[in-house]
DNA sequence: TCTCTAAACTAACAAGTGTTAGTTGAATTA
DNA sequence: TAATTCAACTAACACTTGTTAGTTTAGAGA
């Protein structure tokens, strides 16, 4: 349990030194000087420099993979999936900012894991383009380029963690409110 | 004269590999062998390995500030402006796909031209963001929140890089067009 | 009190890093 | 032809990297 604690310390150190200067640019003794102690020590609590970065990255990445399963087979409209989803990426970065850097900026690192990564994010990114045309079928969404719609919306959402850290005092309803106007019914009057 | 085009193919290479593991993974030995020499030879023709990585990233920010410069002193509605821009961002990305890579995702490894780099990138979002705020007084643009709005627009555009060379099919002023659309006029129906 | 264990430490290694010095052969210029 | 320059080379450097081995210290449980 102590361990489980002192080896979560370390993971979330990491992430917001990866973040700064990415994965590679952080040595274990950058992250070990921030964690107050030496880099040795470090190895009672980790494996590798490796595990650390899949730690990070695998678990956000299949709780997106999780909500979306279960954005995509809710019975609601296809704008309202949409929708959904945006909610969906504010809250998990809100809750993650260190952590979505990493799996936006250094999930080419991945080594043993980077296979699994990938088909999680070609799933999520299938799942997605499904709901668009499904809402294009529908007349929910304008005929236009299923793939641009996609792009543009992941786009911005996978920046979020960008974003979300300079506007603390947004709160995250709002935020996934106006974003969806934005994202869905554009800007021009 | 033969001299720069040997130095240009060694930033061209280098841009390359960049893009596929980042600023730091990426060693002069590997530079040095993607080129067919010994990494010693690439002195003959660089300074620095961080000479390459400002080559590639302070020209390109350049190149942008020109263009939005260009843009912002036009006389066109500035719902216009932001199409240009749009259409700005995609030519010159469409030209340099491996050098928005680092523009991107290695601009913090910069050293002595960070400072010059950011203020570039600053004096950039402020001219953006003057543009939606004249748009919105004009009642060109939705009252929303003009911070929303760019962060929306320029996340998709940093991102076309990733997703260009993807679609050669696409020709740039088609891409253009259609991200255009559903950035100013949205998705729904 | 004695034992065990968690979690820090020091010291070190082997591999890899960017870079420099000095050399060589071919091409260009005088 | 002789002199110079270009652009590659080999060899080596000082330093940094992730990681391991073995040791020490403090607290918990018997």
């Amino acid at each position: 349990m102590t361990q489980q604690t002192r080896k979560d310390e370390i993971i979330k150190t990491a992430a917001k030194l990866f973040k700064e200067k990415g994965y590679n640019a952080v040595t274990m003794r950058d992250l070990a000087t921030a964690m107050g102690m030496k880099a040795a020590s470090l190895y009672n609590h980790i494996k590798s420099k490796q595990e650390i970065l899949k730690e990070i990255i695998i678990s956000l990445a299949e709780e997106f993979t999780n909500g979306m399963d279960a954005i995509y087979n809710s019975e609601n409209s296809n704008i309202d999936k949409l929708k959904q989803i945006v909610a969906m990426h504010v809250n998990i970065t809100a809750c993650n900012t260190n952590q979505m850097a990493s799996l936006n900026s250094d999930w080419m690192h991945l080594e043993d894991q980077l296979d699994y990564y990938l088909q999680l994010r070609n799933d999520y990114e299938a799942n997605f383009i499904k709901i668009i045309n499904q809402g294009i079928r529908a007349s929910e969404i304008k005929q236009s380029n299923p793939e641009v719609i996609m792009f543009s919306m992941l786009s911005t959402l996978r920046s979020l963690y960008l974003w979300i850290p300079k506007k603390e005092d947004l709160n995250a309803n709002d935020l996934a409110n106006s974003l969806s106007e934005v994202l869905i019914h554009g800007i021009n009057k």
